[in-house]
DNA sequence: ACATACCTGACTAAAATGGTCAAGTTTGGA
DNA sequence: TCCAAACTTGACCATTTTAGTCAGGTATGT
């Protein structure tokens, strides 16, 4: 049960990026220096960002990205859906009739599963991006 | 973000077995059959459930696998410990004195995986496998 | 016109996953 | 005594996922 780079560098670029957001786009080169992620991965990431409308571009020199939503509208589960890291505790479908194991009936502990996915679930929901940047004051470089 | 199939294997065993506990040993090949798992893999996974000492096997004819502990004793956590189902959200060491992506300082996110950590392993801790069997016995076929 | 920065898609090495396979050993019972 | 049931151990492997790299673009401010 681990949490993928994809997931965490797009949350740690998007902390970055909030903290300068105030006054110029923010460039990507940049990001990669202040946080050590690839520039390439970095692309990616943002190209996923920016088609779930979480950031902004601006082409050209001087250009860079810009959030696009006020960092208290921006959830992990926003972050984490865009960038595809998704919570996965059971193998069984959600919708389908069938049941787990491709028996006829739930598998022994679907609720447990159905639970705990719930739970990692509310912590996404509850935490914005804004959260982190007052979190974050404190320990501040 | 997801569960691996050993970690949930090991805990759909264990609510099978403590399930037939009481009478008999119950035989890996009963929980294959049962629970639709290869018993190649059960037996790999069985025995790091014994080295943990959640279950005691018993060899030759009729034997089996008994649960070590009373199912009030046997809280995910273990469970998942044993079979090195564990919870990585940061890539970082937690011991380390360095920082993490080599830099000399705490990455910009470390507060917000650590919260993370703990919020998952909370859950694993207060679940033992007598609520499991509990909150089956509705749903039981 | 040129440097900066975004944009896109193909490609890949390495690790993790989810097993299988083979060859035992132990023990209860016929 | 001998066999079959069941545990024991360790090697092996195909597939998938991860975590990127690479090689080209295109747009735009100066």
């Amino acid at each position: 049960m681990k949490l993928t780079s994809k997931g965490r560098y797009a949350v740690m670029a998007l902390v970055d990026l909030a903290r300068f957001n105030n006054i110029n786009p923010v460039s990507l080169r940049d990001i990669s220096l202040r946080q050590g992620i690839s520039l390439d991965y970095l692309e990616q990431i943002f190209s996923k960002l920016k088609k779930n409308e979480i950031v902004k571009s601006i082409r050209g020199t001087q250009g860079g990205y810009v959030l696009n939503k006020n960092p208290n509208d921006i959830k992990l589960t926003n972050i984490f859906h865009a960038v595809d890291e998704k919570v996965k505790t059971v193998q069984c479908k959600k919708e389908s009739k069938k049941g787990c194991n491709g028996k006829a009936t739930k598998c022994i502990t679907h609720n447990l599963w159905d639970e705990l996915e719930i739970h990692i679930n509310t912590f996404f929901e509850n935490k914005s991006l804004k959260d982190l940047l007052n979190n974050n004051k404190e320990t501040r470089v």
